[in-house]
This record gives C-alpha cells, sequence and structure tokens, in this order.
DNA sequence: CCTACCGATCGGTAGG
DNA sequence: CCTACCGATCGGTAGG
C-alpha cells in the first residue's frame, strides 16, 4: 500500500494552480476543483482556509523565489551588465520552474482581496526597484547607453514576464529556459540593429 | 432636452470595456454593468445578444485596428528598420487609443468561446507574422543582426503589449504613446550595452 | 424599458 | 472526509 507522495493539500494547491491557470481565479469553482482531487466539495475545506487563500499562497511563494534569488545578485561584486545577465537568468529560471504559478502570479494577482493586493502591488515594485538599481549604476559606471531607466526596466520585465507562455507552450522546437533568458539577454542588451 | 450622444448600445459597450478590464470578464455580472449604465438588468437585452456578444465585439475590433496598420505599413517602399518603427509606433498608438479595449483584448480573450477563440488565435498569429516578415527582411538587406526571429518578435510584441498598464497609469510624468514608442524602438533597436 | 421570474451555480458551514 | 444544506448570485427569458 503506497503511501502518497504528496500530502493533500498539497494535491489540492497543485490542481488549483493549474485550474487558475487554464479558466482564470473568477472561473475556477471549487466544485472542480474538488472533482479533480477527487473529494467531495465540503471536504476541501478541512484543508484549506478558502479559494482566496489559495490565491494568496500560489502568488506570495511566487514573490517570494524572484526576491530571494535578486536579493542574492544585488551584492555580488561584479559588473552591472554581468548583474543584469544574471537577474535575466534568474527569472527566466523561476518562471521556468514554476509555469503554472507564474501563469496565475502574472495573470490573477488582482484578484487578491485587500490588504494582500497592497502588500503584493508593494513587493512587485519593490522588485522592479531592484532592476532599476541595477541600470542606474550601470549607467553610471560607463556600461549601460543614457537610456531611460524606468521604461527600460519596463520593456526587460515585459519580455521576461510573457516568458511563461513560452514555456508552456513549447510549440515545435522545445526551447529550454537557458536558451530564452540567452536570446533575450543579447536582444535588449545589444539591440536587433546591426550599424551601431 | 439634450439628445444622447451615444447610443445606448455604445454606452453599454463602453461600461462594460471599463468593467471587464477593472473585474475581469468572469467577476462582471450583467446586474452591475445595468447599474452601471442606469437600467434595469433584463433591459440591457434589448441592446445586446449576451455577456459572451459583448466580448466578442470589444476583442476582435481591437484586433481588426491592429490589423488594419499593419496592412498599411507591411506594403511601404521604405528599409525594414523604418517598417519595424512604424510598426511599433502604429501598435502603441492603438494601444494608447483604445486604453479600456486593449487591457479586455490582452488580458480577457481566453473567455472567448468557440468558434471566437480560435478565429481570434488565428488573427493574432497572422499579426505576429507581419512582424516576423519585416525582421527576415531586415536580416537579408542586412539591417538587422542575425537574431533568433521567433524570439525577436516574442520580445518586441510583449514589451508593446504591456504598454497598455503604462498608459492607463500614467504615473507621475504623464507620458504619451510617441515617447513611449520612441524609448521602447530605442532600447529593442539599439539595446542597453555602450560597448558595440 | 420594466416586473417577475427561471434553473443553475456559487463559496462555504453544520454536524457528524 | 461525507451528507445535507445555507443564502446569495449568476446569465438570461417571458410577457407586456
Amino acid at each position: 500500500m503506497a503511501e502518497p507522495l504528496i500530502s493533500r493539500k498539497e494535491q489540492i494547491r497543485n490542481a488549483a494552480r493549474n485550474m487558475f491557470k487554464e479558466r482564470g481565479y473568477a472561473a475556477s469553482s471549487m466544485r472542480d476543483l474538488a472533482k479533480e482531487v477527487g473529494i467531495e466539495p465540503a471536504s476541501l475545506y478541512n484543508h484549506i482556509a478558502s479559494k482566496q487563500d489559495i490565491l494568496k499562497e500560489v502568488c506570495f511563494e511566487m514573490a517570494q523565489e524572484f526576491f530571494d534569488n535578486i536579493e542574492l545578485i544585488r551584492v555580488l561584486p561584479i559588473s552591472a551588465a554581468a548583474r543584469l545577465k544574471k537577474a535575466i537568468d534568474s527569472h527566466v529560471q523561476v518562471i521556468s520552474a514554476n509555469v503554472d504559478a507564474s501563469s496565475v502570479f502574472f495573470n490573477e494577482w488582482r484578484h487578491l482581496e485587500e490588504p494582500a493586493l497592497s502588500e503584493f502591488k508593494r513587493m512587485r515594485q519593490r522588485y522592479e526597484h531592484e532592476f532599476r538599481e541595477i541600470l542606474k549604476e550601470g549607467i553610471n559606471m560607463g556600461e549601460f547607453r543614457m537610456i531611460d531607466i524606468k521604461l527600460s526596466t519596463f520593456t526587460i520585465l515585459s519580455s521576461l514576464n510573457a516568458t511563461y507562455d513560452l514555456l508552456q507552450n513549447p510549440q515545435s522546437s522545445n526551447i529550454d529556459s537557458e536558451e530564452i533568458a540567452e536570446k533575450i539577454s543579447l536582444i535588449l542588451l545589444k539591440g536587433i540593429s546591426k550599424n551601431q
């Protein structure tokens, strides 16, 4: 008689991540979630507090993963360009390791209720701040051109955040996260144009 | 006695665009929509066929706007780099002129039901194809570096698509669509790095 | 454009 | 973990 490899709570959370990703938070019902796990709807509440609570856990776990990595990178004694490269690699790698959760993190966070919603926005702001700091230092050190810091950060993060879509729909070529990070870095750092 | 400037149907669609943007499609109720317009819920159905029908109209109107512009640009007798620049400008301008609808277009399209959903994806694929063609030609003409076309298109469109967020939350500096397009073009074409 | 209403479904609780 | 069930809300229709 094999013991279950993961707890029922983890089963529920995994199924919820996938369902929130596929249908969105609002369109996901606790009844369908229960069916997916193989128990009655009421039984879910022996393992989780509420639908909203699952969303909160998924969103903040992802936020924490992004944060842990960027805070290791920020203190590395290397050039700003090297740090930016590492931050990009790390960001794509975190997404790659959590495809379902990433999709929820990027698309369903606005269904968070207060005060979680404000806390979430605050964390995201701090994360963006870390990227801006790297760009600022790179400009000061003469490694980067005199770009608009806010809009550059926006461009970088927009491109990176969208990769969850590439990683969950590996069309034709099965491209991996290192290759994606490498190629996006190249485009963002060196640009598309040939002449200068 | 002033005549209404826009039809009731248009009032409903405007309110729906805004509500779908703010709360998402699934979390928007026809009762709240009716309240916003100032009529009884049942009265909505004298002007619109269904909730799904409004979503379809919003999504496909936007798709058409994007398309109309790109198909004018594709035949211009100018360099690939100049055409890419124009395509970027146009894309941001369409978003800027339809901030609510853009948000719905980018975030709520997956709530489209078949066959509209497949038709929508097909149109998006064709749009991306136009961008890929510009990049391909630019590489062949020696204007662009030997970049990965699929991933470059992905990077460009990810950055551009996210601008609806900048345009609807004009934080501190009230940046306009021309400036956004200009700066994103610069980053994508010339890159962030200084050396080479 | 409204009143009145339909059947279906929602998140969650009581009690065992 | 289940049976039984709560009140609330959903998109939409009938009929005028």
